[in-house]
DNA sequence: CTAATTCCGACCAACTTACTAGGAATTACA
DNA sequence: TGTAATTCCTAGTAAGTTGGTCGGAATTAG
């Protein structure tokens, strides 16, 4: 039951550009240095999030990656889905896609896995990255935080 | 975010025990054919399962699988847990490892995961076995239900 | 023109998943 | 005592996923 590092570095990268929301393109390089990830790695995470329409890539020199969307519009679900897919304990339940199994009619876990499938949407749809901008640790960034770099704090 | 099919074929197998709880041992034959899965990967989960000390296997003829504790006694989080390892979505929130990353104190994404991993262990430990017993469908066993197949309905 | 950057596609090693194969140990029962 | 049924154990394995790397083309600010 866990969710692929894609999922967790995608909302560490999406956390930083709300951080600068407002601020022009963030670079990858940048993002991938506050993050300690790699940066080639999050470049394809980016393009996911791109075409998902979740954020904007500016190309050349001063370029960078910046929210297509408020902080407060883009939830932590969002992000996920984006990145692996829809938000399912088992393919069965599965909003999106509806597959719907054969035996649903007849099967005993079908209800445990539809709260399960719930609860974790519950969870992930309700919180924004607005929210984790606010949730953040006063010395989130110890380096610069003279600056004060927790910047966005909803709008 | 998806079970394996080990998660989800336990617990099935674990469904079938618990309907037959208190009626002596059910070989995985029976399992195996009831929940249409492969008798001999089932045998490796309940290897698993047996070093959980959630079953009980006995051997020979006449032999098979049984619960070790009654079905209101073994949770959904239980199996899960055996089979697939502790409940959570990201390591760093392990409640049974409590490995702590170091940069915990300034992660801004905490408490997220933390609020998800408990919304999940909450849906997954107060479901029990007995309670899968009992929300089954009627026509959880079309094939034999005259003979009141859901026989387990908590004691 | 040059440096910085996104964008794109190919490749790769390690790991996990969902099995299969084969056989040893144990037991009920004829 | 023999045999069939069953658990128990170890190994192997094909396919997919993960978490990257590599190299280069396209775009843009200065």
């Amino acid at each position: 039951m866990r969710i692929s590092t894609k999922g967790g570095y995608g909302i560490r990268a999406m956390y930083e550009l709300a951080m600068a929301h407002g601020q022009g393109p963030v670079p990858l390089k940048v993002v991938a240095e506050k993050q300690a990830l790699s940066e080639h790695y999050l470049e394809q995470l980016m393009g996911t999030l791109r075409k998902a329409g979740l954020v904007k890539g500016v190309r050349g020199a001063k370029g960078g990656y910046q929210l297509a969307l408020p902080p407060e519009k883009i939830s932590v679900g969002d992000v996920i889905r984006a990145l692996e897919g829809p938000i399912a304990p088992v393919s069965c339940v599965d909003l999106d896609a509806e597959a719907g199994c054969e035996r649903h009619a007849t099967c005993p876990t079908r209800g445990l896995w539809e709260r399960l499938r719930d609860s974790m949407i519950q969870v992930l749809d309700s919180t924004t990255l607005a929210d984790l901008c606010r949730e953040a640790p006063q010395n989130a960034a110890p380096k610069d935080s003279g600056k004060g770099l927790c910047r966005y704090q909803g709008v």
